[in-house]
RNA sequence: GCCGACGUAGCACAGCGGUAGUGCAACCGAUUCGUAAUCGGUAGGUCGCGAGUUCGAUUCUCGCCGUCGGCACCA
């Protein structure tokens, strides 16, 4: 006799176990028509699932934020039925809903390309019209090899064989086509709709493991109509036209070439960004009580052994060595991390506890031999500058210093743009260094280190350092990629490694914690976020090009050429086009180079003395004397943290 | 590293078994024109690199390098 509660608190009792559907169309028709699911006391399950006790039932509709994910999963048994339609022989794995659509994993001797996608879409329309329900069926471990390995779904029977004792098994058919999965699912192969489509296709690891066989991935995607999936298309051309690889060439901000793969030449406009963010970041960090240092590039393998990165990344270590005889023996590696680094410096004296915690931070230019399929632009290079910090403390000192530091990146991220990001939690990795027991301190110091800082984090299993649990701070590219780019890792092993000792109140000599913090990450991966942030209309105080003073007729020209010295010695930086071009022309040119503000000049300002101001790519003009424009565009062009500074005594 | 695609002028692209074009940019000239592209002219490419097939390769084949999309990796 169950009760069903509804999200109205209004109750309905059933004489016997009812199902989804029954239920929809007792409450009304409308509902019985949109229903395409529901939630059973917080479960989502299929509308045809019987409810035979009381329940708190829910249903979801095309409204509901639950439909897109059910439209994705549906959508991905839609494709795969769709390839085995058309390409018989091919094996379906696994294929699940993602962000923004779904994928499904297919084994095929030929892999797809995107020309096979118009046929594969056309059957695919064709399942959705036919509409054939989805019906669940419960079957036993051996009935379900039985089943795929009698249609030759090899890794089907895999899935079925690894899958934990006493789960049940179940099968989702629509219509002839059958496939292992835990659903739920809509009601019938129509409820999909018409607002998907294919976008890629590419290879992965089965089970996502490099040793397994590749199998080739088509990606979808899917959404409740048109008008959504025409949003997401036109958002994703809007995410291309920001790629900080098209606007860093559009700007002339840096490049890259095969003789230095994975590296940046930065031009001047690129460099003149970066060393706007490299002056903040150390104004910043001497602020909040870090001392800056430099360590060697180059350093002996000896100390990569000690502290354990031989062992682990020697294969991603650029080497180099001499031809000299006497030295030619001796391996130098070019640093991949400055931590063994700032542990030298550490070691150099004896330190006290009054010292700590010590807050040693460096610019430091690392190289590492990144797979060749790893690198991206600027964003994932063999050679960049990490806003790198180790902080040598006590572990009591642990969490005010994670408090500090989150303090800090927080404050840097809203000034460069940033309103929100992630955080991750990752603990002990498979493979490690030190002991459980060092193991549970260090996670657990770390845990109550963002209790005490109000971090909220999504835990992310067994993808800590070797060294330690870590905190990562996630930003977002234009097109929805995550990167991280804050990291704070909590180490007990390094400075065991590389014997660091501190003498303790009580005179004992003891192991300082090292926290490994970045903000920015790399200077590199931070600059292609913050272009792909800005889509390279930065903040005037960021900008390479703040302003450029441009004349209508050559009769202005030697005033132009005073006000850009004006406002240079105003510590802006200013640009001039003198070119003999129409204002239009110029106007948009500046607006194409993304310059925050353009000064205009023609006869009347240099009689006048004047700057019409306009800030691009807005339409607005603004007049002004050319003292006050200097004197206003000088305070807009203060970094955030010297706005915020008091003014010093004049 | 793995799977796939791609690599032609600074950029965006076209082309094709008979050694290459278009637009924008560049350069030269005219124009001095008040806020979203003035007009005319000129120049620029060992078609990523190397081999092979062919009478002949930018075009076909193979290898390498690089880039792109994923996967794997990311101290």
């Amino acid at each position: 006799m169950p009760a069903i509660t509804l999200p109205d608190g209004s109750v309905r009792a059933f004489e016997g176990p009812v199902t989804g559907t029954a239920l929809a169309a007792s409450i009304g028709p409308g509902l019985a028509r949109a229903a395409l699911a529901m939630e059973v006391d917080g479960a989502l399950c299929d509308l045809s699932a019987e409810i035979a006790t009381d329940a708190r039932v829910r249903f979801i509709t095309r409204k509901d934020p639950e439909a897109l994910e059910l439209i994705r999963h549906d959508c991905a048994h839609v494709l795969a039925e769709a390839v085995q339609a058309l390409y018989p022989g091919t094996q379906v794995t696994i294929g699940p809903p993602i962000e923004n659509g779904f994928y499904y994993d297919f084994h095929r001797n030929e892999p797809f390309t995107p020309e096979d996608f118009p046929a594969i879409e056309a059957k695919m329309r064709e399942i959705v019209a036919r509409g054939a329900p989805f019906a669940r069926r419960v079957v036993s471990r051996e009935e379900a090899i039985e089943l795929f390995a009698r249609k030759g779904e090899r890794f089907k029977v895999e899935l079925v064989r690894d899958l934990p004792e006493g789960e049940e098994i179940s099968l989702y058919s629509q219509g002839e086509w059958v496939d292992l999965c835990r659903g739920p699912h809509m009601r019938s192969t129509a409820d999909v709709g018409d607002a998907f489509k294919l976008m890629k296709v590419a290879g992965a690891y089965w089970r996502g493991k490099s040793g397994n066989p590749v199998l080739s991935r088509i990606y979808g995607t899917a959404w409740r109509d048109r008008k959504e999936l025409d949003a997401y298309l036109t958002m994703l051309e809007e995410a291309e036209r920001r790629d900080h690889r098209r606007i860093g060439r559009e700007m002339g901000l840096f490049h890259l070439q095969e003789e230095a793969t994975g590296s940046v030449f930065w031009h001047p406009r690129g460099w003149t960004l970066y060393r706007t963010v490299e002056a903040y970041m150390r104004r910043r960090l001497d602020a909040a009580g870090y001392q800056e240092v430099k360590t060697p590039q180059l350093v002996d393998r000896r100390l990569w052994e000690a502290s354990g990165h031989w062992e682990k990344f020697r294969h991603a270590m650029f080497l180099a060595r001499v031809e000299d005889k006497e030295e030619a023996e001796r391996v130098y590696a070019l640093k991949p991390m400055n931590c063994p680094c700032h542990v030298q410096i550490f070691n150099q004296g004896v330190r006290s506890y009054r010292e700590l915690p010590l807050r040693m931070a460096e610019f430091g230019a690392c190289h590492r031999f990144e797979p060749s399929g790893a690198l991206h632009g600027i964003m994932r290079v063999r050679a960049f500058t990490q806003d790198d910090a180790h902080i040598f403390c006590e572990e009591h000192q642990i969490a005010a210093e994670t408090v500090r530091f989150v303090e800090l990146l927080s404050s840097i991220y809203r000034d460069l743009g940033f309103e929100g990001f992630r955080v991750k939690f990752s603990d002990r990795p498979e493979i490690r260094a030190g002991d459980d027991a060092t193991w549970d301190r260090a996670e657990a110091a770390l845990k109550e280190a963002c209790a005490t800082a109000g971090v909220a984090y999504e835990l992310n299993p067994g993808e800590g350092a070797f060294y330690g649990p870590k905190l990562e701070f996630v930003l977002r590219d234009a097109i929805g990629r995550d990167w991280q780019c804050g990291t704070l890792q909590v180490d007990f092993v390094l400075p065991e490694r590389l014997d660091a000792t501190y003498v303790a109140e009580d005179g004992t000599r003891r192991r300082p914690v090292m926290l490994h913090r970045a903000i920015l990450g790399s200077f590199e991966r931070f600059l292609g976020i913050l272009i792909e942030q800005h889509a390279g209309r930065f903040p005037l105080w960021l900008a390479p090009v703040q302003v450029v003073v441009a004349t209508i007729v050559d009769d202005a020209a030697p005033f132009a050429e005073q006000a850009a010295a004006a406002l240079r010695a105003a510590g802006l930086r200013v640009e001039t086009d003198l070119r003999n071009e129409k204002i239009n022309r110029k106007v948009v040119d500046h607006i194409e180079a993304r310059v925050p503000v353009l000064a205009v000049v023609g006869r009347r300002e240099a009689e006048e003395g004047s700057l019409v101001l306009r800030r691009l790519p807005g339409r607005a003009q603004e007049a002004l004397p050319l003292a006050e424009a200097v004197g206003r565009l000088a305070e807009e062009g203060r970094a955030p943290d010297l706005a915020r500074a008091p003014v010093a005594a004049e």
